[in-house]
DNA sequence: CTGTTAGCGCTTTCAT
DNA sequence: ATGAAAGCGCTAACAG
């Protein structure tokens, strides 16, 4: 008589599977997977006395489903993809909890990568994820490679992108536009009676988010009638983007070098403004009786430091939410095999007024 | 004779399967499959031309191999999980950078979870993770639940705790003393003159790191003999870790209440330490002249703001670097069907004497 | 409410 | 260097 010959390579881990405890339970594995994937109160599934005894026995013995075999056979990762550009930003990391609040709320799994703010990067990223079946994926910003746009049409998957406002987006879109908010913000500083007024940013577009923000500066400048012979402003490009507080207070020595008569500077974001900030402090110049600073994004440094720094805030969070209730309605229209138009959501921003305009 | 009927649910994507690009080819499944993995150049694999002729077909026909099934199939998911924290700290993100290079270099993705600071979070997501058969999981911290511990244990997979020293790891360890790390400040700041030292953090043990911040300034106080009569030293316990910047200001209106004596005031981090900071320049106190202040982690504000604030520096980076060396070894191991013996990685610290104390 | 029967698309293993 | 057979662990579909 023969005998089955143990796995080849003695699995490292657990090898309770859904047959082990049906076996235990007594029921078929049918029954535990229902138990497990018991649907809505009023879904067809065990009855509640056995599936207490199933999840008991799950629980005793150790039992992890294997979503990858779920995920095989059901055809359903269960599983969302979010690519955010660093983990190290407040904006991006309040989006990020809005989007895990609402998607995790439906039982779908957030995975998360980042991109270091490179398109290449997300590129790489997203065809990772692909090949691992996701449900959804919501990108940040609305600029990717020709790759990137194609693979993502051809999964066929619901796509949305935040934090910008595309030409031409993949899919959905929720955001605003960075261009707008920086013009509404050079506007509130012309308001206030500040008629030289410069922008702070990196020297690439790598960030266009920042490139939208400079642009929004340059064409409220001209419709002012402050470039006062400038072709775009008086714009510091410097370093890298995302760009960081240090190159802010040197872009700043920089910009008074070379613009003296400048009396209000706008920053790409209020990392750099708090940058421009220390750098006023380390040289004596008052903020704002020299010089007035404004940033973007109401980070936490902005509404701390002394003086507080005007900014524009976002509702971040509710650009997680609101992409995050997009995508579920958008998946749950892709598994009754529908399609759900793209569709826009305008977030608000608003001029936050403090201590340094 | 029977026709089999079509699929009951039509795919929304590609239905362009190995076994399709095979019969194109005139092969069996295998044959492309070697050719899609051929893995390095001596391994045994098909002929080049026949490879070419193959992977021409896969791109003609728009095939792009299923990880789902391939997973499935080898036991082999191919990514690592990482759980960090925040996604609003330079820290972690160093990590996570370091731990990103060191981990795709070998062809492994990296998946994120964010904990937020619970460990019940933690626990759901170490569960959520699992259920995907990461073939290794990078957890902060030395802190979890039982339950946490056992599925991970139970998993049979390589683990390694970062940024803590825990007494009982899981397996695996890259990190360093944090209550030594705040001992060794509270030497300097002695040997700086200063002996009315205080500490400012938050209500709770959420944040375990924080917890052993100020297990270490006690403990330094007492043997130093500075504890003046207070049974811990002068503990400022204010907000829900991690606590805000915003919050160690107001930590700092109470300590000042409470011990009007106190010289210089250790934070549990820089961001509160840069609350303080600010909050002196609200009220006026000369930094250090009236009050000395010192933080942890030398996040960027820190080395930015004015004065620049002493703090203790880690190497970031390097614990990423050697949790997913680390990592990769044991993976590597647990394929050759070998397990790695726990190792432990010590990273260092170094007190950043800056111009706040 | 529960069980049975067939696979999902790929890789492993063993032949050739 | 290539092929054939046998699953990986789970769920869809249908039957009771």
């Amino acid at each position: 008589m023969t005998v089955p010959k143990p796995p080849a390579s003695p699995r490292t881990g657990r090898a309770v599977t859904m047959a082990d405890v049906a076996a235990q339970v007594g029921v078929s594995k049918m029954t535990v997977s229902r138990a497990l994937n018991r649907s809505g109160s009023s879904g067809r599934s065990t009855s509640e006395a056995l599936r207490q005894r199933i999840l008991a026995a799950c629980e005793q013995m150790g039992y992890v489903i294997d979503q990858t075999a779920r995920t095989f056979s059901s055809q359903r990762s269960g599983f969302v993809a979010a690519l955010i550009p660093s983990l190290n930003n407040s904006n991006f990391s309040e989006t990020t909890q809005g989007l895990t609040a609402a998607v995790e709320a439906s039982g779908l799994q957030l995975l998360l990568g980042y991109t270091d703010y490179r398109v290449d990067t997300e590129e790489r990223l997203v065809t990772a994820m692909l090949s691992r079946r996701p449900e959804g994926v919501v990108l940040t910003g609305g600029s990717h490679t020709t790759a990137t746009r194609s693979r993502l049409q051809a999964a066929g998957i619901p796509v949305v992108e935040t934090w910008d406002l595309p030409a031409a987006p993949i899919g959905h879109t929720v955001g605003f536009s960075n261009a707008e908010a920086t013009a509404a913000l050079v506007r509130h500083l012309h308001a206030k009676g500040y008629r030289h007024i410069a922008f702070i940013g990196g020297t690439s577009n790598r960030d266009t988010r920042g490139a939208d923000r400079r642009r929004g500066y340059s064409e409220a400048m001209r419709a002012l009638g402050l470039l006062h012979g400038t072709p775009e402003g008086r714009i510091i490009s410097f370093g890298q983007p995302p760009i960081t507080m240090a190159q802010g207070g040197e872009a700043l020595l920089q910009l008074v070098r070379q613009w003296p008569e400048v009396d209000a500077v706008v920053c790409v974001s209020d990392l750099s403004a708090f940058g421009v900030l220390a750098e006023c402090q380390r040289q004596g110049w008052a903020v704002p009786g020299r010089i007035a600073i404004a940033g973007f994004g109401d980070f936490e440094v902005a509404r701390t430091c002394h003086p507080r720094i005007t900014t524009v805030a976002v509702d971040c969070a509710g650009i997680g939410r609101a992409a995050g209730e997009l995508l579920l309605r958008a998946i749950d229209a892709a598994r009754a095999g529908a399609r759900l138009p793209a569709e826009t959501v305008l977030i608000p921003f608003s001029i936050m007024q403090r201590e340094s305009t």
